[in-house]
DNA sequence: TCAAAAAGAACGAACGTTCGTTCATAATAT
DNA sequence: ATATTATGAACGAACGTTCGTTCTTTTTGA
C-alpha cells in the first residue's frame, strides 16, 4: 500500500495500445482473408506479440470479431454528426453527404470489411446490432432533409442510403475517372430522386 | 456393336441427378454456415454419399464453391430474357422488371448467398466472373429503356439495378407489410429518378 | 448371346496440417 | 514480494484431400 499510483495507469496504458495494435492487426488480415480464414496465429503474428498472450487480451476469435463490427461504426457515427449538425434545406445537403458516404463506402477496405460483416451478420446477427443502431440513426437524419411532401420518409430515407452504398461498393478497384463518373450520375439520380416536381 | 444403345446414357443420368443432389445440398450448407464454415464431410452427409466419393464428382470445395456461384446466375439469366423481350417504352417495363429482381433479391436465401459470393469475391475475383458478365448484360438491357435525354445511361442503368439489389436485400427478413412498403416507395424512388422533367 | 474384362462410382479409413484454445512457466513491473 | 503480462509448447478436434478397395455398370470378344 506504498506506492498505490506512481503513475496513475501507465501499465493500462500500455495495455490499451496493445489490444489496438491486435484489432489493427486483425482488421488487416480479415481484409485479405476473411473472418474465417485467418487464423489466431495469424493474428498474434502480425501484432508481434505471442499466440497465448492475445488470449490475455480477448476471450475468443468471437470477441475480436466483433470488436472489429464496433470499429466500423466509428467511421459512421462521425458522418452522422457532420449530418445533424447541417443547417439548410432542400437536397444541397443530402448531395453533400452523399458525396462524403459514396467515398467511405469505395474505399476498398471499407467495402471489403463491410461485405465481410454482412455476410457473417446472416448467421450471427448479434454481430450487426451496433452496426444497424448506427444505421437508423443515418435513415433518421436523412429523414430530415428530404421533401415534406414525401409519404413515407423513413423508407425512402433508408433506400437514399442504400443506393449510396451499393454505388460505392461497386467502384470498388475502379479507376479514378470512373469513380468520379459514378459519383456524379449518383448524385443526379438522388437529386431526381428526393426532388418533387 | 449389337447392344450399341440399350438404354442410352442411363449412368450419366444417374451421375447428373448425383450431381445436382451435391451442389443442392452444397447451396444448402453454404446459406446455413457460409462457405468456409460448410465443410466436405457436411457436403457429402447432406447429399447422402461419401465423403470419398464427393471427390469423384467435384474436384475439390473450390470447384464446388464456383458451381454454386455459376448457380446463381441461372436466376438472373431468366429476368434478363423477360427484360430484353419487353416491348414498349417509359418507364412501366423498368418498373414491371424492378419488381421481379426485388423479389428476387429479398428472397432469403438468395440474399444470403449473394452476400456470401460478394464477400468470396473480394479475395476471389474469378469467382464472381460468370457473375459480372450477366450483371453486364442486365445493365444493357435497362439501359435501353431509360429515357434517351439522359447522360452516362451505363451508369445510371447501373445505379438502378444497385437501388434494388440493396432494397431487396434489406428486406430479408422483414414481415410481408414492409416488404410490400419497401417496393411502394422503391418503386416511387425509381420513377422520379428515370423520369426527367 | 453371354462370360470376361475394362471403367469408373462408391466407400470409409487414414494422411498431414491447421485450427482455436489451454496450460505451465518465465519475465516484468509495481 | 507479488500480481500482472508474456511466452510457446501442448491439446484434441476438425479440416481438405488421398488412398486402397469393393461394387456396379458398361463394353468387348467369341
Amino acid at each position: 500500500m506504498t506506492k498505490i499510483e506512481g503513475q496513475p495507469a501507465r501499465r493500462s496504458e500500455k495495455l490499451q495500445e496493445r489490444r489496438l495494435k491486435i484489432v489493427e492487426a486483425a482488421a488487416t488480415l480479415f481484409i485479405e482473408k476473411g473472418f474465417h480464414q485467418a487464423s489466431m496465429r495469424d493474428i498474434a503474428g502480425k501484432a508481434g506479440i505471442s499466440l497465448g498472450n492475445l488470449y490475455n487480451h480477448f476471450k475468443g476469435k468471437g470477441d475480436i470479431i466483433a470488436a472489429i463490427a464496433e470499429l466500423e461504426t466509428a467511421d459512421l457515427d462521425l458522418l452522422l454528426q457532420l449530418l445533424e449538425k447541417a443547417e439548410g434545406t432542400g437536397p444541397d445537403v443530402l448531395l453533400a453527404f452523399a458525396r462524403q458516404y459514396y467515398n467511405l463506402h469505395k474505399t476498398p477496405s471499407y467495402a471489403a470489411l463491410s461485405a465481410e460483416i454482412t455476410a457473417e451478420v446472416f448467421r450471427n446477427p448479434q454481430i450487426g446490432e451496433g452496426f444497424l443502431a448506427t444505421r437508423q440513426q443515418l435513415v433518421s437524419a436523412v429523414q430530415r432533409h428530404l421533401p415534406p411532401g414525401l409519404a413515407n420518409t423513413a423508407i425512402t430515407a433508408g433506400l437514399f442510403l442504400d443506393l449510396v452504398e451499393r454505388a460505392g461498393q461497386n467502384a470498388v478497384g475502379q479507376p479514378q475517372k470512373t469513380q468520379s463518373a459514378i459519383l456524379g450520375s449518383l448524385l443526379d439520380f438522388l437529386k431526381r430522386a428526393v426532388t418533387l416536381d
